[in-house]
RNA sequence: CGGGGCGUAGCGCAGCCUGGUAGCGCACCUGCCUUGGGCGCAGGGGGUCGUGUGUUCAAAUCACACCGCCCCGACCA
C-alpha cells in the first residue's frame, strides 16, 4: 500500500539523500559515464531558479556574463605552481582530436582562472580597463574517485565569477561583496542559513592568497562548503603577465577575484530540508510553488470539477493536474515525493461549499478556505513555508554549533559522526590556522571549516595544539 | 585507487550453489469499475540476463577480464 520506498534518514542518512533524489525525479546516474549524473527536468527547474537569482544579484553588482573555451591548453595550468599540483590529480586530458594526435594536449576546464588569465592580460593594459568584472555560466570537470549526485560529480556546472582590479583593497571588497550575495541567496532564497568565513591556509583554493565560504550544516550534522569566494592577490596576474599602467605611470599586476558556486547548492537544498517523505523544495526554488488535485466520482462531477479547477489553477498560475487514470491519493503521493510546497484539492464538497483546500507540505497541515481567498492564503502559506524551512534550519545550526575546550573533546564529539548514521556538530574550539591542527583533526576525519567572519562565540583564547594565542574560535566538523 | 556489496523487463527482486534456452510484484497498454492519501477485476505488451572472452552438445547459471552503481577508506566544489 501506501509503502514509501526511501530510506528513513534516522536508518541510513546516505541512503536516504539518493532516494530523495531518485523519487523526487532530480536527477539521476548517467550509468554510462562514470560521476556523472542527469539532471532532469525537475532539478534542473531548481538549477534555473537559483540561476536567476544569482544572475540577477551579479548584473546588479555590475558584472556581465562571458563565455570561455571548454578546452584549456595544458601548459597554462603549469604557469601557476599551487594551482597545477592542487587540479593535476582531476584533470581530464585530451590528446587526440580529428584522428591526430594534439601536439600540446587541452586539459578540459577543472575552473577557468588560467585561460582567462591569459584573455585578461590581452584586454588589460591601463588602470582605466580596470576593473574587469564578469562571470560564466559553465560545466566545468574535476575527475572525482567517489561521487554522489548534486554533492560531487565528474562534471558539474556551476558560475564563476573572476574579476581584475587596480588594488587590493578594491578587490577584496569584491570578494566579500559576492560572499554576501552567496550567503543572501542560500538564507533568503534557499532557506538554508550558513556560516561566512575564511577558509584555512589548507583548504584554500589552490592558487589564491586566501579563500572565503560559505559553510551549511546537513541534516546529518555534515558540513557542506555551499559556495567560495578567493582572494586570487597577484598570483595568477603574475603567472599571466596581467599588467597595468596606474594613474601614476607605474606598472602593476592586476589583483584578481574568483568566486563559484555549483549544483551542488541542490544537493545542500535536499539535505537541508526534505523529510522521509522525500523532497521538501522552498517555495522560493520550487519549480511549481502549488498543484491542484481535482477530485470527483461521476461523469457529471468530473466536468463540474474540472471546470473550476482549470479556473482556479489559471487564476492562480498553478499546475492543474488532470492526469486520468490516477486516483488522487497516488497523485498527493506523486507531488509530495516532488516536493511541491502545496497540493490543493477541488472536489464536489468544495465546490458545493465554494471552498479549497490547502496542504502545505512542510508540516502537512490542511486548511479550507473559501474559493475566493485562494489566491492570499496561497501567498501566505508560500512565505510561511519559506520562513518556517529557513527557521527550522537556522534552529538546527544553532542547536549544533558545540564548545569544546580539548582537542580530545573534539575527538570525542566528531568520532562517532558518519554521512550515514549522522550525529554531526559543528565545533567551536580555539585553533590556530597551522597545519599541525588540521593533521590532528585528520586523525579524526574533520577539518577545519572556516574561520567565522562573525564571532558569535566569545572571542579569543590558547590554540588546543600549538598553545599560541588565537582570536576567535573556528568551525571544526567533519563535511562532504 | 584499495576493501565490501550489487548488476536478470521501466522499477524492486527470485532463479545461479546442483548448466537444459527466464519468472514474480509494481509500473505500462485495452476494457469495465473506481476516485477526499498509493482502488479493483479481466485481458495484454515488453528482457542482447552489465560487456567481452573462455569451458561445454548446451551458459542468466561455471571461469577469467573489463565496465558501471552503492557503501567504507585515501583525494576533492
Amino acid at each position: 500500500m501506501a509503502e514509501s520506498r526511501i530510506t528513513p534518514r534516522a536508518q541510513d542518512f546516505a541512503a536516504w539523500y539518493q532516494d530523495v533524489v531518485l523519487e523526487g525525479d532530480m536527477a539521476e546516474p548517467a550509468e554510462i559515464v562514470k560521476g556523472c549524473m542527469v539532471i532532469k527536468p525537475n532539478g534542473y527547474a531548481v538549477w534555473e531558479a537559483l540561476q536567476r537569482e544569482f544572475d540577477n544579484r551579479f548584473k546588479e553588482t555590475g558584472h556581465q556574463n562571458v563565455y570561455f573555451p571548454l578546452l584549456i591548453p595544458q601548459s597554462f595550468l603549469q604557469k601557476e605552481a599551487e594551482h597545477v599540483e592542487g587540479f593535476s590529480p582531476e584533470l581530464a586530458v585530451v590528446t587526440i582530436a580529428g584522428g591526430k594526435e594534439l601536439e600540446e594536449p587541452y586539459v578540459i576546464r577543472p575552473t577557468s582562472e588560467t585561460i582567462i588569465g591569459h584573455f585578461f592580460a590581452r584586454w588589460i593594459q591601463s588602470w582605466r580597463d580596470l576593473p574587469v568584472l564578469i562571470n560564466q555560466w559553465a560545466n566545468v570537470v574535476r575527475w572525482e574517485l567517489r561521487t554522489r549526485m548534486f554533492l560531487r560529480t565528474s562534471e558539474f556546472l556551476w558560475q564563476e565569477g573572476h574579476t581584475a582590479h587596480s588594488s587590493h583593497e578594491e578587490a577584496f571588497e569584491e570578494v566579500l561583496r559576492i560572499l554576501d550575495i552567496y550567503a543572501e541567496v542560500a538564507e533568503s532564497v534557499m532557506a538554508m542559513p550558513v556560516i561566512k568565513g575564511m577558509k584555512t591556509a589548507g583548504e584554500k583554493f589552490a592558487g589564491a592568497l586566501r579563500s572565503y565560504s560559505i559553510e551549511a550544516m546537513m541534516q546529518n550534522g555534515l558540513a557542506l562548503q555551499a559556495g567560495t569566494s578567493h582572494d586570487l592577490g597577484q598570483n595568477f596576474g603574475r603567472a599571466f603577465d596581467v599588467k597595468f599602467q596606474t594613474n601614476e605611470g607605474k606598472l602593476d599586476y592586476v589583483w584578481q577575484t574568483s568566486w563559484g558556486v555549483s549544483t551542488r547548492l541542490i544537493g545542500g537544498l535536499i539535505m537541508t530540508h526534505s523529510d522521509d517523505k522525500g523532497l521538501v523544495l522552498p517555495p522560493r526554488v520550487a519549480p511549481w510553488k502549488a498543484v491542484l488535485v481535482p477530485i470527483y466520482r461521476k461523469d457529471e462531477e468530473r466536468a463540474a470539477v474540472l471546470e473550476a479547477a482549470g479556473k482556479i489553477a489559471a487564476e492562480l498560475k498553478i499546475k492543474l493536474d488532470d492526469r486520468e487514470g490516477q486516483t488522487p491519493g497516488a497523485k498527493f503521493f506523486h507531488w509530495e515525493r516532488r516536493g511541491v510546497p502545496v497540493v490543493m484539492e477541488l472536489g464536489p464538497r468544495d465546490l458545493a461549499s465554494g471552498n479549497v483546500v490547502l496542504k502545505r507540505r512542510d508540516t502537512g497541515a490542511k486548511e479550507v478556505v473559501p474559493q475566493s481567498e485562494a489566491g492570499a492564503r496561497l501567498e501566505a502559506t508560500l512565505a510561511s513555508i519559506q520562513q518556517n524551512l529557513y527557521g527550522t534550519a537556522k534552529a538546527r545550526l544553532k542547536e549544533n554549533c558545540v564548545l569544546a575546550e580539548s582537542i580530545e573533546q573534539i575527538e570525542e564529539i566528531l568520532t562517532p559522526v558518519t554521512a550515514e548514521k549522522g550525529g554531526g556538530k559543528f565545533v567551536l574550539a580555539h585553533l590556530k590556522d597551522d597545519p599541525r591542527c588540521e593533521e590532528r583533526l585528520k586523525e579524526f576525519k574533520a577539518t577545519i571549516r572556516c574561520i567565522p567572519m562573525v564571532d558569535e562565540w566569545g572571542g579569543g583564547g590558547k590554540c588546543l595544539i600549538t598553545g599560541e594565542a588565537v582570536p576567535q574560535r573556528v568551525v571544526v566538523a567533519k563535511a562532504y
